[in-house]
DNA sequence: GCCTTATTGTGAGAAAGTCAAAATAAGTGT
DNA sequence: ACACTTATTTTGACTTTCTCACAATAAGGC
């Protein structure tokens, strides 16, 4: 409990160099959002209320899209998923999402230290400023690869018709 | 309206090559993201309307989920927007999304013909077979920093606190 | 032309998130 | 410690985007 407390002042300093009030909201969402990275708004709602049972809905939403403003969280939205919340930020790192379970892992940028961040504009483009480059990879995990060529073993949640 | 015959039966032979059957509906939803990419649902419904009044919203979702799958046409995903579709497949472009605007913009890839597609994994994940990777560029266009310059310009619409 | 079955239409409904306004509580000053 | 100001949270209704099940229609092979 008390790698907790560190935990707690931490967010709670770092709430106020950005002129918001340490709230017990606020915190038990990035407790949440750290402990379960890569997780929609409803999942930081339910690990949220493990220690705070009255927090609501709307306020994950509110204090997500706020912390998320700040840059104090960071959100992803791969296909087909509500959005994602990650306490990593800071660091251009990407993610890889396996199309049959889901899974989200990070990846570090191969390219250097601002990966992609350059685009190879056309000539009659007109270029944006860059500021992010969201790269999202999609495949199939080492799992599903392996359960895919055994379908003996595979329960009938998604089969393909 | 002699190109028009081109494109059609153009897209009908795709059609009938994966097994699909040529339907006005299908044909008008193609023509119709082909004369709007970077286009939701929604607006290629309204467009492809203009040439099929009675096509339904339903349709147009499962045609345009069903091609996606083809690859006959390719979907993504900008944050804080519904899902977007364009005919240009195949070549691995990505896009550049103005986060004041909106506006979508074709990028191909700096990176050589495969760009992005093999990340660094760490030591301890295990690798997936990544098959494509979207690359989501965020910026600001050159239209929204000019009038983000001249505060006068700007109408009402779009106001911080 | 007819028949089979893929495709489309109909209508209900889920998921994810947004908005406005009232209730609460953090931080400031006393 | 107390009160006050206003940021924050809550409440509850609502929107948007998309999905599902099943009935109606029509494309393509015979």
């Amino acid at each position: 409990m008390t790698e907790h407390f560190d935990g707690q002042e931490a967010w709670a300093a770092a709430l106020r160099a950005h002129g918001r009030r340490v709230t017990k909201q606020r915190l038990a969402v990035l407790a949440a959002v750290e402990r379960h990275p890569h997780s929609p708004a409803e999942s930081i709602l339910a690990a949220a209320r493990a220690e705070l049972p009255e927090l609501t809905a709307q306020s994950v939403y509110v204090v997500l899209g706020d912390l998320t403003d700040l840059h104090m969280l960071r959100r992803f939205e791969p296909p087909h998923s509500p959005a994602l919340y990650e306490t990593r930020v800071g660091d251009n790192h990407h993610h890889a999402i396996c199309i049959s379970c889901g899974r989200v892992e990070d990846v570090d940028c191969a390219v250097g230290h601002a990966p992609c961040l350059t685009p190879h504009w056309d000539e009659q483009a007109k270029p944006m400023t860059i500021q992010i480059a969201d790269v999202m990879y999609q495949g199939i995990c080492q799992d599903c690869q392996q359960s895919q060529q055994l379908p003996s073993n595979r329960p009938s949640e998604e089969i393909e018709k």
